[in-house]
Parts: C-alpha cells; structure tokens; sequence
DNA sequence: CGCTCTATTGATGATTGTCAATAATGGTGG
DNA sequence: CCACCATTATTGACAATCATCAATAGAGCG
C-alpha cells in the first residue's frame, strides 16, 4: 500500500470526468482547459506556496493526504490544515517562505492553473465568489483550530482530533468507525503543537481506555466516538475497558 | 481617559468623512448611505457575530480597540484576532454560537450595512473581490497566530505580542516607542493562549531585562524592539539592565 | 478616601518537553 | 519466504514550563 496511492473517491461535480474531487474552481476554467493535470507526490514531497501563484493555481486533492504547513521562527514545523481525498486546498491560504503544500503520504492532486484567464476571471463575480466562499471556510476552520491550541490541553486535542478525522476520512466497515491516517505520530504532532512522544502517550491512553482499537500505527477503529467527543469538550476519562 | 473614547486616527480613504477608518469596503455603499453609522462600545460589550451577517454587515474599528472572540468547550475565551483603530473587522471571520467582537476598551466602530444591496453587490467583481482580499488577509494573519499558539513557549509569545502590537497600535514618543494597549493580562492571556498570571510574570521578566518600561499597567514604552525581536524568534533572554 | 477590580508575586502541582533506550513496523534484498 | 535494515513508535526518567491556588499590592473610579 504504501508505495501506491490510495483509491479515489468516486467522481463529483467537478467536469474533468471526476478526475479532480469536488473542487469548486473547476468549473470556471474554459473546455480546453477541463482536462486533469494530476500531480503525484511521495510522502515529505512539497509544493512551495507562492502569495501570488496560490490566488492563480490551485490544487484539489484526488487522494492520499496533504498539509498546508508553516515554519515557526525555531524552524519547527506547524501543520496549519489538512486536506483528504476530495478537498480543495484552500485558496487564499498564506505563502511565501516557510510556507508550502506537503504530501503525507503517496499523493495524487489535481492541478487546476487558472493564471491564463486571470483577467477574465477577476471580473466574473461568480469565480470570485467561490473564492471568498472557499477562503471563508477555510477562515472558520482554522479559528477552530486557533481555540484548541489556544485552550485545549493534550488530551482534549487528540481527541477532537480523533474525531474530527473520523469524521472527515473514517469510513465503516463492519459496524465499526475505521479510520486510516497516513500520518506519523511526528505529523500528528506538528497539526495540533504537541510533540511526537506526547502524541504517542496519549494515543495510548485513548486506546487504554478502550476508545479506540490499533491495527497498525496508521489505521485504527473508533470504538466510541462519544466518549471521544466528550473528551475533546473537556471531560473526563471513562474507566478503562476490562479488555 | 478610560470612560471616554481614546483620540481617532486622521481622516482616511473612506467616503464617510473620515467616519470609518481605513473601511475598504465603505467605498461599495451608495451615496445615500454614506454616512457613518457610528456604534459606541464599552469595554466588555459584546456584539455577536452571527454567519449570516457577518457577510452583509461589516465593522471598521474607528478609535479603540475589539476582538473577535471564541469560546472553547470548556467556556473559556480564545481571542481570534484584534482590530484597532483603521482595521477593518475581518470579513468572513466565522460567526455562531461562541463568537462575538468584543470590545476591549472604550471603542467607537463604524458599522457598514450593506445588506440593502446584497443582491447588486454580489455582482460587483471589485466589491466580491475586496471581500477575498480582506478574508485572504485575516487568514494569513490567523496562520501566523497559530504558528505562534503551536510552536511558540510563553516568553516568545509575550515578545512577539509586544513587537506586534507597537507596530501596529505603537507612535513615537520622544525617541522612544509608546505604547497604549486598553487590555487587562486577561486579555491578553486569552489572546496568547496563556493565563493572566503566566502573562504578568513574563511581562515582568521583560521589564527586568530592560526591554520595555511600564507606565502603568497598560502603557508601555519598548526601549528594545530588536531584542523583542529576537526574543520572540526564540532567541536567549539579554542580560538584565543595571537601572 | 475607600472600594472594587486588576496586577503582581509566591508556593505548589500537573502537564508537557527532552533525552534516551527499546520495540515494532514496513520495506528491501537475499 | 525469511532475514535484515531504516524508520517509526513506544516507554521510561527527568527537567522545564505553565497552570492553579492563594495572598498581597496597586490602580482606577466613585
């Protein structure tokens, strides 16, 4: 698995015959333009993020996973989102140095290079629209971040992480929540400002207490959500499972 | 001072006789709206920020100084972002249940109600666009917040508040840089993701390295933005000074 | 002048980071 | 198919940071 790239989900509104998932700015490039022009990464393989280019070019993620990071002034690194199978990487997100597009793990993004029909673009209220629709969104989550980094200790921030890519990437599979991350603890780590060891810890506890069944590093089964998302609202930890 | 309103910045480009300061989306009202709506608030007043009109209905801080507020699970308060005096109060920044702009001291903001002529402007390329650019910004400036909430310890994140706030709020004084900042350690605990004693002992340790001199708890003047600078980019704390 | 809110400072504990050692995983090549 | 290797994950010991609780001091406002 590791070396190939994860299945795609199936086609969507976009008109490059589904080869580009749900990107919203799709449609505002001309027929000749509506072909694929997929990009394949490996995992570490990053994308620089110009300031100007990212409001020209835009990339959607066909499948695997990718982060939009940022490097903090000690040269560590800061995962500022996250975009799965399906997702547009958020336009108006910040370049410049330090910043850029990282594939997480073997990656396939959709390339859509708008630059030519700039001009036109600028005046169609419609595209610039989708913009600000997409830039919105994006502004939303990343608050949404900013308050737990901000507020929420280490284990409220596994958990609401937990929960939020269950519910974003998890898919069922026999009554059960399964979940595959092709993350490393250290990726984990740099999207919620913790530390590898920490991560690891307290993704142990989470599985201690019967929350959550490993089935390797990198693919797990949620085994109560609820109690998952009581911890990421601040409460306590449930007895740990007899098993 | 602290019951009248702090002394407002010139008249800027903003059609409303200088009303608004800096409101880049005033420009977009039609003649007859163009006079200020002036809002008054006092510290701790809230006004929420609901989805809905966050898109129709902007603020331009005119003289003192608000926050756009979260709140975590648990209750407490994440400052998002700040706006002072000709700062325009970030356009689709999220709304709902949890967000308000708060007012942190005395503040007077202009309220721009472009409801009326939603449907018109949502058809005006250069309105929609100036809509992206301000969204585009908040959103670069909320990835560097996050970066510093993730990556940053306590005394990186004092100084580099401080070396913030003077470029942004701060006026020359006498060869030296001034600064007034209508927030109590609360504030900016909840702005740093700190508590209000972490903050007034960081602060302290500032003052005792020589870096700033307090006039009184809210006003301060930096005797030495370069090692703030470096302080706040992860740098050794200098030698305390003799006075 | 006194009152209330805020700020400071101290003592202490919990959480998290750092350093280090071991174990496990996943991929490679024999 | 199995052994090997590099990377990643886990776990422990310890240190540093930050939060919490508490007491005192100071500021701003009536």
């Amino acid at each position: 698995m590791p070396r190939s790239l994860p299945p795609e989900p199936p086609a969507s509104a976009c008109p490059h015959a589904g080869a580009c998932a749900g990107a919203a700015l799709c449609r505002f490039a001309p027929p000749a333009e509506q072909v694929p022009h997929p990009v394949d990464l490996e995992r570490g393989a990053r994308l620089p993020l110009a300031p100007v280019t990212g409001r020209r070019c835009f990339h959607a993620v066909r499948s695997g996973l990718a982060a939009v990071t940022a490097a903090a002034p000690d040269g560590r690194r800061q995962i500022l989102c996250l975009n799965g199978a399906g997702e547009l990487v958020c336009p108006g997100a910040p370049g410049g140095p330090g910043h850029a597009l990282e594939a997480l793990g073997p990656t396939r993004l959709c390339r859509i290079d708008l630059a030519p029909h700039a001009a036109r673009l600028a005046r169609d209220p419609a595209f610039v629209e989708a913009l600000f629709h997409e830039a919105s969104e994006g502004l939303a989550r990343i608050s949404e971040r900013l308050v737990t980094l901000g507020r929420r200790d280490g284990p409220s921030r596994v958990a609401a992480f937990l929960c939020e890519m269950a519910e974003r990437l998890g898919h069922a599979e026999g009554g059960a929540l399964r979940l595959a991350l092709p993350m490393t603890r250290e990726d984990m780590a740099d999207y919620l400002g913790l530390n590898p060891e920490t991560v690891s810890r307290l993704l142990g506890r989470v599985r201690k207490a019967g929350l959550v069944r490993f089935l390797s590093p990198t693919s797990m089964e949620i085994l109560d959500a609820r109690a998952l998302a009581d911890l990421a609202d601040g409460g306590a930890w449930p007895a740990a499972a007899p098993a």
